[in-house]
DNA sequence: GAGATCGGTAAGTTGTAGCTTACGGTTCGT
DNA sequence: ACGAACCGTAAGCTACAACTTACCGATCTC
């Protein structure tokens, strides 16, 4: 089974204010206050959104006084992408000729003839 | 706001039980009562994710007497794939280093020195 | 034609993820 | 030291997606 290991991946960025976070987060550090008055949900809800990146190792958070600024992980969003990567390779064993990035100059599409 | 497009494939995969048919259908084309017996789940239930997976583009059906054979529809497979990979390219411009299938000899090699 | 097989659809239930409000803790400013 | 700013956590609510049961049509077999 693939679920436990890329299934976290899929659950974690299958979350639409996740992904808005995550989104965010590419730009530059951010601030709770500062997500939670871009995004149209409350501070807490931020809040638990980034508990759950935290814990996938996607984010990281940094003290500055009163304020907590988080930003991403590099290496667990590298993470993150090899467990998506790993799903496509293993489930689609026989389609690798048509992922987007791999594309090779010869262009046999594989048309079934039914 | 990324949502549109990148969303739904986030939604359609999303869901365990439609990312096990996604892994059956890569195999070999199933019958809907084939899949409902290899999963943990009712043959309605496995009727109900063909049916987005199909709306989605994903998979495509043929019918047999009185058997419907369904199948991954590779044109589709290719396009979520695309959505999927606008998202990293996008919501993580600064971070392209990282793609581990994409990485491009041409392009200067910023080495993380962790 | 009668029964059996196969699968889509409708209707209803339920589990849970996401959200809000309320509260408490920590740090900065004055 | 006191109030303000900032944020995490607890508790509770709600909406929705996934699932099940029940029913029906279509097709094959005999």
């Amino acid at each position: 089974m693939e679920t436990n290991e890329a299934g976290e991946a899929w659950d974690v960025l299958g979350d639409r204010s996740r992904r808005a976070i995550v989104t965010r987060l590419a730009e530059r550090p951010w601030a709770v206050g500062e997500l939670a008055d871009e995004l149209p949900i409350s501070r807490p809800a931020v809040s638990q959104h980034l508990r759950v990146l935290k814990s996938a190792g996607l984010v990281d958070d940094e003290v500055h006084g009163t304020r907590r600024v988080y930003r991403l992980n590099p290496a667990g969003v590298a993470a993150l992408r090899d467990q998506l990567d790993t799903f496509w390779r293993r489930a689609l064993a026989g389609y690798q000729d048509l992922l987007p990035a791999d594309r090779q100059p010869s262009e046999t599409e594989p048309e079934e003839s039914s």
